[in-house]
DNA sequence: CTGGGGACGGGGCCC
DNA sequence: TGGGCCCCGTCCCCA
């Protein structure tokens, strides 16, 4: 029944030469490029996500390496590449990437023809020696000098230039050589001739094979998308539904001073949706929208040489069926039930405007707000998909507002002081999102929390913000100290046994706010930083303000669904390697924590802290 | 319906 | 700067 095929394609995979030719099937690489390019252009199974400048690609790993060896020592830990802007623009990285997917140069966006020139310095940066050869050709042939020509030899087999990583990641990509050479990047021997016929399509996918596993982890439900970047995920399948991630602006480094709460976004435009989604490529204008997985789904850009009609339901439906699904999860469905549903929405925030009513935590008054918070993009984080989780609420009508409304408190922000951890602690200059009307700032949208006044712009909250000195800052926070933490979370710390015994060694850095002490003055300087109420680390994403960059940057992670840490046994996928040493424990099922007593064992210490809670609580 | 347990996401913070 | 740990919150399942 299936030997014959199957046979058929194995072969063709594995590019036997000595095959005759009745048993190949000329076609199949094609075919197999056609699907990846038109899985790229759905987000579906995008497992990386590529910024250059201020454009977002998603991609699949296993086609970047298997195209370059430099993107191959990328993606191997990196979900999030960050390209160098200097090397390569979004408008060539978008041809380059339509390039490795379909083996030919597409007409850019530009009016002019390819400048070959600058193709060619990104394809040398990029390793893709194909590429810079095409480029060498056309130039050669149009009688112009070409620069990039020390790369050479096509550049194969020069490992990436160190300083070229050390900028390419905001969740650092710096695996330099390691490629491995087991497995060799299938790459191309024989170039396309830019456009032309059929033999001259570039067969990169046969790689491909190599690596279908483990891809992107769980997938939406409704598109079938891996909860990468996001698709779009409405479940009313309004508007496209998987629509790409608009107009992110998440090249800029985290500024360190002062706080911008406002995303680095542009604001919310309907014609930049419409762009995207009717497969507009990125203008010089508009650069934000670079996502070539933004084309049209009716079948590539308006661009596109390839013909993918007809293919569509032959061949990608068969890949989004039953097969889109995650691999089968925990034990129980319901855990598989939970994975699916959640992930895609960890994915993206960007979906949410399609949302609907599930939106972020602040309540049913909130309903919609998405629209209203710049560039569409709701502040609503991960993972908490419907009930809008424990994050998610900050720069806007957050819970934690709320709560401050609701009992009266002027603590003037000064929340981190009770509960310790969480949303509690939320952004001291916040953002209001223009229609939220519970508090009448006006059209001042952005509010200084501490002195509770509103600036119609970031820009003069920043400057404002300024004027409020370090140590009034202190002073206000020693105020909250004294009347605020204590009780709970001392409670809570009487619970989780170990905490902390600084009795061990000398610390003599001690904080001149509270009573804690530090080994070092680094430590002490970063500790100090939670007493201020300024966040120096904003998201440029939901505008969150962090006092620390980590946080920010894991925040980030979850901003973009980054999950880089996958269970061997279940691929469940994780924000952090800790996370996943605790997923691990249900494999194992080592349950390290005990209760001391009624003997109970937990797997996660959290969990017996709230059993203990159990034991100790009046009941 | 409720309480307990299992599991997970997010932020704070120390190292 | 990232890892590790802690805490809070939440969802889901099950008895």
């Amino acid at each position: 029944m299936v030997s014959g095929p199957l046979a058929l394609r194995w072969c063709a995979w594995a590019g036997r030469g000595d095959m005759g030719p009745d048993m190949e099937l000329p076609s199949h690489s094609k075919q197999l490029l056609l699907q990846l390019n038109q899985q790229r252009t759905k987000g579906f199974l995008c497992d990386v996500i590529i910024m250059v400048e201020n454009s977002i690609f998603r991609a699949h790993k296993n086609v970047l390496a298997a195209s370059s060896i430099y993107f191959k020592s990328l993606v191997l830990h990196d979900n999030l590449i960050n390209l160098d802007t200097d090397m390569v623009s979004s408008t060539v990285f978008q041809q380059i990437l339509d390039f490795i997917y379909t083996g030919k140069l597409l007409p850019s966006d530009q009016p002019a023809e390819p400048n070959f020139n600058t193709l060619l310095t990104a394809a040398s940066y990029l390793q893709l020696p194909e590429l810079a050869a095409l480029c060498r050709r056309k130039l050669k042939r149009a009688g112009k000098p070409f620069g990039a020509g020390r790369v050479g030899a096509a550049g194969v087999g020069r490992p990436p230039r160190s300083q070229r990583l050390s900028t390419a990641s905001v969740i650092q990509a710096r695996y330099p050589g390691l490629v491995d050479g087991r497995k060799g990047s299938h790459i191309p021997q024989e170039l396309p001739q830019a456009k032309g016929s059929d033999e001259e399509e570039l067969f990169l996918a046969g790689s491909a094979q190599e690596g279908a596993h483990g891809l992107g982890g769980a997938v939406c439900p409704v598109s079938g998308e891996v909860g990468l970047g996001g698709c779009g995920g409405s479940t009313n399948g309004s508007s496209g539904g998987c629509e790409q991630e608009l107009g992110l602006d998440l090249s800029k480094k985290s500024p360190p001073l002062p706080p911008t709460p406002g995303p680095h976004l542009t604001p919310d435009d309907p014609a930049q949706l419409s762009d995207s989604q009717h497969g507009s490529p990125p203008s010089a204008s508009a650069p934000p929208v670079a996502n070539s997985a933004s084309y049209s789904e009716l079948g590539g850009t308006p661009d596109e040489p390839m013909d993918l009609e007809g293919t569509e339901d032959n061949h990608l439906g068969l890949l989004e069926g039953p097969s889109g699904q995650p691999r089968k999860s925990l034990r129980h469905s319901a855990r598989k039930k939970e994975w699916s549903k959640k992930e895609p929405v960890a994915g993206s925030p960007f979906e949410r405007r399609e949302a609907g009513p599930k939106g972020p935590g602040p309540g049913e008054e909130s309903e919609g707000l998405g629209d209203r918070v710049p560039n569409g993009i709701l502040a609503s984080g991960v993972g908490g998909g419907s009930q809008g989780g424990p994050y998610g609420e900050p720069p806007y009508p957050c819970k934690e507002e709320e709560e401050n409304g609701k009992d009266g408190s002027d603590d003037s922000g000064q929340s981190g002081s009770e509960g310790g951890g969480g949303h509690a602690s939320g952004a001291h200059y916040m953002y209001r999102p223009e229609g939220y009307d519970s508090v009448p700032y006006g059209d001042n949208l952005y509010v200084c929390i501490p002195c509770a006044k509103g600036f119609p712009s970031s820009e003069q909250l920043n400057a404002h913000v300024e004027t409020h000195t370090e140590e009034e800052l202190f002073i206000k926070e020693e105020g909250a100290y004294e009347t605020g933490s204590g009780g709970a979370e001392e409670e809570a710390e009487d619970l989780s046994a170990p905490s902390a015994s600084y009795a061990a060694e000398p610390r003599p850095f001690k904080c001149s706010v509270c009573e804690k002490t530090y080994k070092d003055p680094a430590t002490l300087r970063q500790h100090e930083k939670t007493h201020w109420l300024t966040r120096p680390f904003p998201c440029n994403i939901c505008g969150k303000m962090f006092t620390q960059r980590g946080t920010m940057t894991r925040h980030m992670r979850s901003h973009l669904g980054l999950k880089p840490f996958a269970c061997d046994e279940c691929g469940m996928r994780f924000t952090r390697q800790y996370r996943l040493t605790e997923h691990m424990r249900v494999h194992s099922g080592e349950k390290p924590y005990e209760c001391q007593l009624c003997g109970g064992k937990f797997t996660q210490q959290r969990n017996l802290i709230s059993h203990l809670r159990m034991h100790t609580s009046p009941s």
